[in-house]
DNA sequence: GCCGTTTTCGGCCCGACTGTTTTCAGTCG
């Protein structure tokens, strides 16, 4: 039983309650606990099954929601979710993806017409019959009928890497524009989540109408989907969804932080400006009907008491009261990075031979590699033998002869195998400068089994660093089970290093679990795993992930010089 | 359903837009 699980209970529990039109501040409750378990390391069963403990003392769970978890972890079940299932068919929550449909109008189209699936809503409204009930109109039937087909296929979110570039296009020609005084993508897209739901793009301009239009007519836009005097939410053809909002210059601040979000972050800074006898809107700070701020974001911090702080951390995470104490953290940025420690080559699955990634890596200004193909075990890929291993080292000392301005590190990706054993025999890991254990197979084992896997790998005095530790990918597949706590203090007693991949669809660690790595002064690595040189461009989103997590130059081994990484290493 | 130097009740963030109303509820971010 992982915390998603337990959090998946509650949002899904929390989704029929507001069909059912219960108090939304329970249902508030209910997503808020979700959030909170979510967002800490350790396994909320662990904390379940110690009498020491009290779930109570968790931020949002009280005495209901701590026995509703330990009814979940003890049992897998959650009675009253079973109940309102029973009630409320799965098919419902679908219809909450058709845009304008919220829980009120969901319920009256079950409550009255009885409809339970997104297909059957569809024939509804051909037969006009979703017109006719109070609430409704044409308009909404029509909007249903044209949006039903995508619905089925939304609620997906896009990763970052690819949401992002697409979002600066719009952005940069709407700066272009001679009434556009400032443009900047807001939302998830500039906290860096690792994946977005939608892009927000924001612009000052004293005239709404001339970024409206281009926006509507930019090549990216399939559809209008609402347009107003200063708002517009258009479908792009990559199906994502974008907002527009213009805003006066005077307000540009205001606007960024507001639509900046987070929602928590948000809300935490509005009841502050409350306390102070201000009220924060997206518009400004106002003493009565007084602007204070609005210009800039820094100036809407500061008048709440506060320093800017970096839309990576803004998730009430901690954030603000770090800011209160003006301990916020400077953090890593992109150039930072010195070196790239996983890669594949030719060798393995690579599609770049040693000496082009290497080249490539000197290109982007790297000082330092570690070629890093798979062991033999991933046999899709053409892992390596021992034998083979040790021939591509040897190629891997010839290119280091020719290739000069960079240090190039014979590594290896080495699986932990299914049984906890490693891929290949302590003497060839020795020989390495750099072995990055991961799982690959067997992720589906049971925690116990799982843990004996990671701890043998961190127990292993040649293994440098856990890579992808969760080995989880974006949105297709859920990471191994496991008590990360109980791994992080192993890699913290064996001085094991740990890696966040890069790649947009791993991601892995994610910002929660590497600021409790950084908590326990375990250095972190950044890695792209490239295949080619084209895929060494993915170090940013690692970055992201990095500074979402609050990480620092000096939390980051691969920031440091070669000569300071190995002095992070553990004695070999 | 949670929370608390205004604590065991009464709060819990704010505004734009849409569609269906005839002054506003629902949805969305």
């Amino acid at each position: 039983m992982q915390n998603r699980d337990v959090a998946s209970h509650f949002e899904e529990l929390a989704d029929l309650l507001e069909i059912r039109g219960a108090n939304p501040f329970r249902i508030r409750a209910y997503r808020s606990a979700a959030r909170s378990l979510l967002a800490m390391v350790e396994s909320v069963a662990t904390i379940a099954g110690d009498p020491d403990r009290n779930l109570q003392d968790l931020p949002g769970i009280g005495k209901d929601l701590s026995a509703k978890i330990q009814t979940i972890v003890d049992t897998g079940r959650l009675p009253q979710l079973e109940e309102l299932r029973t009630e409320i068919p799965a098919g419902v929550l679908d219809m909450l993806r058709l845009p304008g449909m919220g829980p009120k109008k969901v319920a009256v189209l079950f409550g009255t017409l009885e409809l339970t699936s997104l297909e059957q809503v569809k024939q509804a409204a051909l037969q006009g019959r979703i017109s006719e009930l109070k609430g409704f109109g044409q308009k909404t039937e029509q909007s249903i009928l044209k949006h039903v087909d995508a619905a089925v296929a939304a609620g997906k979110r896009t990763f970052l890497a690819t949401a992002q570039p697409e979002a600066e296009v719009v952005r940069q020609r709407l700066l272009d524009l001679d009434s556009v005084a400032q443009a900047e993508v807001a939302g998830s897209c500039r906290r860096r989540r690792e994946t977005v739901g939608d892009l927000d793009v924001l612009v000052a301009a004293d005239d709404s109408q001339e970024a409206m239009d281009c926006l509507a007519e930019h090549p990216l836009v399939q559809d209008v989907l609402a347009r107003g005097e200063t708002k517009q939410r258009v479908r792009l053809t990559s199906g994502m969804e974008m907002d527009l909002r213009v805003v006066p210059i005077a307000s540009f601040g205001a606007a960024l932080q507001y639509f900046t979000g987070s929602k928590e972050h948000n809300i935490v800074m509005r009841r502050r400006a409350q306390e102070r006898g201000l009220k924060l809107n997206e518009y400004g700070v106002f003493d009565g009907d007084r602007l204070v701020a609005g210009a800039t974001e820094d100036a809407v911090y500061r008048a709440v008491d506060l320093p800017w702080i970096p839309p990576e951390l803004r998730e009430d995470r901690g954030e603000i009261e770090a800011a209160e104490r003006d301990a916020l953290p400077t953090l890593l940025q992109t150039d930072d990075i010195r070196g790239d420690l996983h890669m594949h080559t030719t060798a393995t699955d690579g599609t770049a031979s040693i000496r082009e990634m290497a080249e490539s890596a000197k290109a982007c200004g790297l000082e330092y590699i570690a070629i890093t193909d798979h062991s033999k075990r991933v046999t899709m890929a053409n892992g390596l033998d021992a034998e083979q291993l040790r021939a591509h080292w040897r190629e891997i000392d010839r290119v280091r002869e020719d290739v000069t301005g960079i240090e190039i590190l014979r590594g290896i990706e080495c699986d932990i195998l299914e049984d906890a054993t490693l891929d290949l025999p302590d003497d060839v890991l020795a020989e390495a400068d750099w072995v990055i254990a991961v799982l690959h197979y067997g992720l589906q084992q049971p925690r116990a089994q799982i843990h004996k896997r990671l701890l043998s790998a961190i127990r292993c005095p040649h293994v440098s660093v856990i890579g992808h530790p969760s080995g989880r990918l974006i949105g297709r597949r859920a990471g191994a089970d496991m008590d990360f706590d109980e791994i992080l203090k192993a890699a913290a007693d064996h001085g094991v290093m740990l890696e966040i991949n890069a790649h947009p669809s791993r991601l892995d660690l994610d910002d929660i679990r590497a600021a409790a790595a950084r908590d326990r002064g375990i250095p972190i690595v950044i890695n792209s795993d490239a295949h080619s040189p084209a895929g060494l461009n993915v170090m940013q989103w690692g970055v992201c992930q990095a500074r979402r997590a609050g990480l620092t130059r000096s939390d980051v081994a691969n920031a440091g010089s070669l000569d300071a990484l190995r002095g992070r290493m553990r004695s070999k």
